[in-house]
DNA sequence: AGGAACACGTGATAC
DNA sequence: TGTATCACGTGTTCC
């Protein structure tokens, strides 16, 4: 009955009349396991913040959303709420259809509000930051974009936005059917807002999700736009679609963007395979991509689904006339499926083996096992090279208390850190290679939490211009 | 002719008679690639020197020898020189046998001394701080010493130490002959110190060699030792040896402790194999490793190494007594060893896979599969969170000149940086909890290259003591 | 040819 | 007794 997002039935039922089931259930979860809470804030980058407003404005798209990598001090990772921009659709009105605002959408707009405000409260947000107190009517754009802050997507559970930032893949959805596939959990708000199109562009520290109530092709300019705005030094490179035996293998939906996923691919489940579910991990079209090698299928006929000039050689294929016995048969068919099943194996790692020298299935284990090990090593570097400069960055921190004497009314304390890694190092080199050797400056903290280096220096009339332009120079902006 | 080592043959021969021949050679191709300059020099830690000093001090150790990773500009990592220890073994005269310092060993001592001089020179280092000048007479212990400073692993060749750290398993020589396999190019100098054991012991940020003129016998005290002296809170769990189906994978030297590594396992070459070798990566006997899943081999008739109960059950085995044709004779035999190379590559899979769910092939397969794109989620982790990390420091780094004003002697310039990551955000922060709100400090810089924070703040009589205590809590030193 | 790679049916074996 | 997996020889196809 009561749980964390409501008390009653009542108030579940309103939820999940304005948020939808999925979402529901989603927030739920989260709010239950304090899923949210374990994330660091990222805090917003004023930079994210700039380019998601050019990506907005004065554009076909609705909202932009940059899910940011954050991990939680149980070394879980999650792609969490970095920050965001949205905008009222052109041409759509507030309050549905016609601006005639009747009993009953004053209604849902209280329910809506009332629904953020409880989502608000849940998820740890003061009551005075409620930015629900600013609207004065709350549109399903708003409702989509405002449930989202509370969302996040943990590595450990596999979904749409997680899955393009681990495959740096971009997804590009422009249909809406298949665009509110990718939405999952979100699908019932999205549907609501009338989003058509939605794109995830993986970047290095996480991915942008850009969504829009038009139908937009899938354009290779804006997401180089989105990554060149966000991607820092947009080093994600843009893979090509992956082919295997030379054949595309997205042949899901139409265009050749979008990678439709299903995720219980619960295709031929008759055909006894255990729960495992490796055939086909984020790539389309599951009954083509699993099948052997050469494309027939073991108990049903609607095989052949390969390009193979039907009924030219069928070899000799086709069930046995089931001599004699029907033990055997059956023996045969078991191992039949046993081929099968390690041939699907093979394609599956056929797809996430980076590199693969030849098409030959020795070769590809072999490339397999170097490819893991290659990654275990990458993995002892990446982590050793982590481990070395959070110990810089502690020794940064740790700082000896050379002296703490006590005087009548006040106490001196001197600290002093390695000029490595110090924020001001920088203009102190700066400043050294100006000949002004002692630079000292006064620190003082700011209001807003910033700390304030003053440096006096002593310098010859006119010397100061070139001085600065040595200090923007040296520190790069 | 001449090299960047030698300038003539003469001196070349001189060089090689004093450091052996793969030393030489690894030693001068080094100094022609310019591969250490590569590498940024490590920076002594304290921590380390202090740890290997207590690892060698009052023990049977002759020298301990901390490799660090280090990333080169150009990506590539390697094991460099981080720090050292080492001490003349106990009841070693200096200078080999019986102290009797005549014509001959004074000869040596100066070629020694020479070959010292001249690493020392051609990689770099200045004149006034080569260690040689201090040292009357060199040992061939300090010689293995001095030179191994000149070394590095790179991690894209093959090498104990990079094997060890890669696969974070500790390697234990204790006997001549397999201790000295293990100093590979530098067996020559490890043969004329005497050592009889070795020993790398993986940590996170590189790995510690220690070695012995004694035989000493696998002790995990002092794997434990090493770890808790220099491997931060020794997070590298000690792995247990892998098994496979059950049976203790290294059968090669004995005790259970070291890993012999044969580096071209040519074993069985005949059976035409192809020159990838991944049926053996740092595991020993690859015959019995490498052999098929009910130990036979197809050509020689060495086979049977798996207690089978000799010439029990032969099953069918043996050749087909060749009936007719020859040709399909042949036949049979290329699917034979086409049939082993497949399974020695799931051998070889298994040995890699780590959480091997069943010993099933097809669960080999899936296994492999998800350990590939966890390696690789967790790579992309790993790389996100490093760039947040070097944002994040960049913006530190990234400082805002908000005023350069030019009055007629002087300038004053204000640089502002978050107070996040400031190093002594720790102090202020604790300072502010003691309602001393506008910490102010002044800064400067000491000769030694140090920056120096003087607080000056006001306290209550009696306040002090208390005040530096939580200084020292808050700062965890 | 003639080797390489694969799928297939079959017998054996372990639980 | 079925239900797995596995290895083997064979037929076939593609260079």
């Amino acid at each position: 009955m009561a749980g964390i997002l409501w008390s009653n039935d009542k108030e579940k039922g309103l939820m999940e009349s304005v948020l939808g089931r999925e979402a529901l259930d989603f927030l739920h979860w989260f709010a239950s396991n304090n899923v949210l809470s374990e994330f660091v804030a990222p805090g917003g980058d004023l930079g994210a913040q700039q380019g998601l407003f050019k990506i907005v404005e004065g554009s076909d798209w609705t909202y932009a959303i940059y899910w940011q990598v954050s991990k939680a001090k149980s070394g879980k990772s999650a792609l969490v709420w970095g920050d965001g921009q949205c905008k009222e659709p052109k041409g759509s009105d507030v309050n549905g259809d016609n601006g005639s605002v009747n009993q009953m959408s004053v209604g849902v707009n209280q329910m809506k509000k009332w629904v953020l405000h409880r989502l608000h409260a849940c998820f740890g947000g003061s009551d005075d930051d409620n930015v629900t107190h600013k609207l004065d009517s709350v549109s399903d754009v708003d409702m989509f974009y405002l449930t989202s802050m509370y969302y996040a997507y943990p590595f450990d559970k596999p979904s749409t936005p997680s899955q393009s930032f681990n495959s740096s893949r971009t997804i590009w959805a422009s249909d809406t059917k298949s665009c509110l596939e990718q939405y999952q959990s979100r699908s019932f708000l999205a549907k609501a807002a009338g989003f058509q199109t939605l794109v995830f562009v993986p970047l290095k520290t996480g991915l942008v999700e850009i969504g829009s109530v038009k139908s937009i092709t899938e354009d290779q300019h804006i997401i180089q736009l989105v990554r060149s705005l966000l991607g820092g030094v947009h080093a994600v490179q843009s893979k090509v679609a992956p082919k295997i035996f030379g054949r595309e293998l997205s042949l899901g939906a139409a265009k050749s963007g979008p990678i439709s996923i299903s995720f219980a691919p619960k295709v031929e489940d008759a055909a006894g395979f255990t729960s495992d579910s490796f055939e086909l991990q984020g790539l389309g079209a599951s009954q083509v991509y699993g099948s052997s090698s050469n494309g027939y299928h073991s108990d049903d006929g609607e095989a052949r689904l390969f390009p193979q000039a039907d009924d030219q050689k069928p070899r000799k294929r086709g069930r046995k006339p089931a001599n004699g016995r029907e033990e055997p048969m059956n023996h045969v068919e078991a191992e039949r499926q046993r081929r099968e099943k390690l041939n699907q194996r093979f394609y599956a790692l056929r797809a996430v083996v980076p590199n693969i020298s030849k098409m030959d299935k020795a070769s590809l284990l072999a490339d397999a096992i170097t490819c893991i090990t290659d990654l275990q090593t990458k993995i002892r570097l990446l982590e050793a090279e982590k481990d070395i400069t959070c110990d810089n960055q502690n020794n940064h921190a740790s700082i000896d208390i050379i002296e703490s004497r006590e005087r009548p009314e006040d106490t001196v304390i001197q600290v002093s850190c390695p000029l490595e890694g110090h924020p001001v190092a920088g203009v102190i080199k700066a400043l050294r290679e100006h000949q002004i050797m002692e630079p000292k400056s006064d620190v003082s903290i700011t209001e807003n939490g910033e700390v304030l280096h003053t440096f006096s220096v002593q310098t010859k009339p006119g010397e100061a211009e070139e001085l600065k332009d040595k200090l923007v120079a040296a520190l790069g902006n």
